[in-house]
DNA sequence: TCTACAATACTGGCGGGTCGGTTTTGAGGA
DNA sequence: TCCTCAAAACCGACCCGCCAGTATTGTAGA
């Protein structure tokens, strides 16, 4: 009896994500992706019971792949907040440059495909580094009086670093500057409060639109 | 068909925008945006060539609305890179409350819609917001090693915030901690480099995927 | 009467999904 | 080791609904 090859799985995913990555959803044909992929088009729904899944299932991998292996990463030893938000970084960054073509994928389609089950894996992401940071400012190595609000942009940085960055940018380099963007962002010290409400009320203060 | 009435185009545009940031690109049927703004399919031909081109137009016409709005800002007095800064910010997240279906929208088709009018628009925003960072480490009062990649991040945050914050979210707030994450990481002084790099080198050196 | 536009009918092709025929696979018997 | 057979993968031509885009008609206002 002929079994479901995972390998062959794998070789669509890959090809569905290479042509999602370069083109929007419905500009991709899935007797493209079966071509392209060198299977029939037949083939396709063996492994995957629609075009919509298809693409789902490209994304949710992806999500579950870089939450995996971060909670593997640091569950390990008993890490300081500090630490724990530097590894996270390190991380992303290095998941982003072994996946180039990821951030292009997910812009393929658009908002509310259905299903929560992306959401909810987005949400554990973000909730990981909001946890983090919480800890750090219980352990007073961290002071940031948003921390929901920071860990929503972090994976908005590597997204923005990874779709528009100019091809040169080395991950090194990309991991530093995020590190300093968020790090001195939650740490507490200079800049007091008073200073910024006072000029962000100048800067915001104009008549309305 | 002769006068083009400028409020039509609007019309027609506000109800696009509202059905694309609700669906995928491929969901909105040119039928339903006809309907919805009480004009006929035909006349949605008048005003734009190709539901391409109006969906086009749509974001275009957004990203040059902010950018003219911040040089208007901008460009009426002399300011400090840092008050300049400050205004880019409150103007990037007011805009985004005064539109926030704006990044809904953009998400509504994908990569590679032709043209590159976008990018150029987009290029623009970030170049203004890099020139201000170099501005500011020039005079001193920042010092920012890599503001190509802070000025790509700054409209990251935009972004996460406006489509993944909760709606409890006030603009001040999110003003305040965006000032404070790009200000702070833009800014010299305490957590050196040196320890930076040590402690980055220890959270990125690990067995590769 | 004439203009402009809403409404609506129409068409063409495009692409997601299917189905029946074909090939591959592996288990079990000798 | 080889043969047999059935289950399931594989294929791709085809089907059919959908919708962008166009042409036609009806009507309200001037």
């Amino acid at each position: 009896m002929q079994r479901p090859d995972e390998k062959k799985r794998q070789l669509i995913a890959a090809t569905a994500a290479k042509l999602f990555a370069t083109r929007p959803f419905h500009k991709v044909k899935l007797d493209d992706v079966a071509a392209e992929a060198g299977v029939g088009k037949g083939t396709l729904y063996v492994y995957f019971k629609s075009k919509e899944d298809l693409y789902f299932w490209l994304i949710y991998d992806a999500f579950s792949q870089v939450i995996e292996q971060l909670e593997s990463q640091l569950g390990r030893g008993e890490l300081s907040a500090s630490q724990t938000l530097r590894r996270i970084i390190a991380e992303l960054v290095k998941f982003g440059f072994d996946n180039p073509q990821l951030f292009e994928l997910m812009r393929s389609a658009g908002p509310r495909i259905k299903d929560e089950r992306w959401e909810t894996k987005r949400k554990e992401l973000v909730t990981l580094i909001e946890k983090t940071i919480r800890r750090g400012n219980k352990s007073g190595e961290f002071d940031d009086p948003h921390p929901e609000i920071t860990a929503l942009c972090l994976p908005g940085f590597m997204r923005s670093v990874m779709l528009f960055g100019s091809r040169g940018l080395d991950e090194r380099t990309v991991v530093v500057q995020i590190t300093r963007l968020v790090e001195r962002g939650v740490c507490g010290g200079e800049g007091s409060d008073k200073n910024d409400k006072r000029n962000v009320a100048v800067a915001t203060g104009r008549n309305g639109r």
